[in-house]
RNA sequence: GCGGGAGUAGCUCAGUGGUAGAGCAUCAGCUUCCCAAGCUGAGGGUCGCGGGUUCGAUCCCCGUUUCCCGCUCCA
């Protein structure tokens, strides 16, 4: 089957099966903008405290924040959102191509740039030892027309950069006579202001109200409480701030199910260090959390290290763990070393002294900063798109039949146990409500007695639920019940007060949780 | 945003210018069964939304919205 298909079976299977709907679908939905089921959530859940407790838990000096979503808007400024984020686009109406109209007349300068730069090397070449670059520059001709016609642009482009002046960006292009790259040619589109941050008010009076930002990442909110944490808390170098928050970006383009939302959820981990120690850290974290992926047991081939060629302006090392989606290798968490960029900038935007006095060296510094940055809903497609099978089966008639089973992680599944009466009389229903009421307050279980016992099987396969539970008449006699598990479809009997013990090795988060140690 | 395809029951889909169908699923009853598909019955849809053409539109036309596939950005 091709993987487009298989993708879409599973888009298919997530909505029957209770776990992703489209938001508001009643209302024909909204663009890129996803809900959980009641299954969802718990997958959810159930990620969100793996990776929470291998955080937090594990590590004495790893604390959690929940910072608001709402922030004072000097903190996007100070991050650098409000400059990146607000792209000016343009579009060639013969390729469909878009570009941001800043970055094609960077470009276009940079050609009239290395023109210049050969008519030097060319010049130097000739005169040899008596050649005066600067003499040159001013009074070659060509040179110095090159060189007015880069000025005046950049000039002209800052101003309407700042002053958000759309048709004259666009008539800078246009009158530079610059081309679409791949078209070749001038036939260009209005240029557009894209902000990829949505706003709102602040202040329920209009005229009062100031104009703030949902959170386009939910790092700042750990930079922001660094000091706060960090004396608070005692903390001392190296240690960690982790986080699991909302997040919201206007993405243009915004597509493959739950891979890239509007809304989304991050977990993130901002780990401060000494300066000149943070790429020592940035190779542990890089271990750490690829280690981390490996121990859910998905298949260490479905994961791979992207290396960054081109750092972003905060970075000094980045690298991306990438999984194998259905659509092909993406990325699910970056690890950056993003030196002291943050902090140093909300120092500078804030006035306030944001500094660690190191008690062994009796120096102050701003911390370094090593990130790991998880996106919550693409954790649920990789766990969720992996654990999707059709398995072929043949039964004892020799009757072929296909069964959809959720290869879920047994700590990750939904639903951790069913317990099934064979049928529904002769007291079987009553044992296995008494079984669940002495387990549910450990584990999420469920009940069902409706229908065939192999259908019912099927059922908690296409949830993912790694044990089912059979009451028969046998139970009656020496309380033992048929244990069946959900990958191998093989059954044991077993005493019912060994079932607790059973689940906490199957299906508890110690042993996961104890491998990463 | 641009181009291509699609939207009919919870799911997968059929269908016709004249009041809407199947299989699976759901619910009730029977059956009491250890790996889907036993029997009987029931519920469920202004055919994505809005407008137009028509005596009459789920079907034809226009717009819109959502999803999928390409082109660009990102967690």
């Amino acid at each position: 089957m091709a993987q487009e298909d298989i993708f879409k079976k599973i888009i298919a299977h997530a909505k029957e099966y209770g776990f992703v709907f489209q938001s508001s679908e009643i209302y024909d939905g909204l663009s890129a903008v996803y809900d959980y089921g009641p299954n969802g959530v718990e997958l959810k859940n159930n990620i969100r405290r793996y990776w929470w407790d291998s955080m937090v838990k594990l590590h004495e000096n790893i604390v959690g924040i929940d910072a608001a979503i709402f922030m004072h808007p000097r903190t996007w400024e100070a991050s650098g959102h409000v400059g990146a984020f607000n792209d000016p686009l343009i579009d060639n109406k013969d390729s469909k191509k878009r570009y941001r109209a800043d970055v094609l007349i960077e470009e276009y300068m940079e050609k009239l740039e290395q023109k210049i730069e050969k008519e030097v090397s060319k010049a130097a070449k000739r005169f040899g030892d008596s050649f005066d670059e600067a003499m040159f520059r001013q009074t070659n001709p060509r040179v110095k027309a090159n060189q007015d016609k880069i000025d005046a642009i950049r000039n002209r482009m800052v101003k309407a950069l700042e002053s958000e002046n759309l048709e004259d960006l666009r008539q800078i292009i246009i009158d530079a006579e610059i081309v679409c790259p791949v078209s070749g040619t001038k036939n260009w589109t209005e240029a557009r202001q894209f902000n990829l941050m949505f706003d709102t008010k602040l202040g329920s009076v209009s005229e009062d109200a100031s104009k703030i930002y949902l959170r386009p990442e939910t790092a700042q909110g750990i930079f922001v409480n660094y000091l706060n944490v960090q004396k608070t808390g005692r903390m001392k170098l190296p240690f960690g701030i982790a986080q699991i928050g909302k997040a919201f970006r206007n993405e243009i383009v915004a597509r493959q199910f739950i891979f890239r939302m509007r809304e989304f959820e991050q977990m993130e981990m901002q780990f401060f260090v000494r300066p000149g120690e943070e790429l020592k850290w940035y190779e542990y974290w890089r271990e750490a959390r690829m280690k981390w992926h490996k121990a859910l047991g998905m298949g260490d081939e479905k994961y791979r290290f992207h290396e960054h060629d081109k750092l972003a302006h905060y970075a000094n090392a980045a690298v991306d763990v990438e999984f194998n989606f259905p659509f092909g290798f993406r990325e699910v968490e970056g690890i950056h070393s993003r030196t002291d960029f943050d902090l140093g900038s909300h120092e500078k935007f804030s006035g306030r002294k944001i500094q660690y006095f190191d008690p062994e060296t009796n120096e102050s510094y701003v911390p370094y900063v090593v990130e790991t940055s998880i996106g919550l809903d693409r954790m649920f497609l990789s766990v969720f798109a992996n654990a999707y099978q059709e398995e072929e089966l043949t039964n004892d008639k020799g009757q072929k039949d296909t069964r959809v089973v959720l290869n879920i992680p047994p700590a990750l599944a939904p639903v951790k146990l069913a317990v099934l009466p064979l049928v529904k009389k002769d007291g079987l229903p009553d044992i296995a409500r008494e079984i669940i009421h002495n387990l549910k307050f450990d584990y999420n279980c469920q009940y069902d007695e409706k229908d065939s016992i192999g259908k019912r099987y099927r059922r908690q396969d296409a949830i993912g639920t790694p044990y089912c539970i059979t009451i028969d008449h046998q139970t009656k006699e020496d309380n033992t019940v048929t244990i069946r598990d959900r990958d191998t479809m093989k059954q044991e009997r077993l005493k019912i007060e060994e079932l607790a013990g059973i689940l906490e090795k199957k299906v508890g988060f110690r042993n996961i949780l104890d491998s990463l140690q």
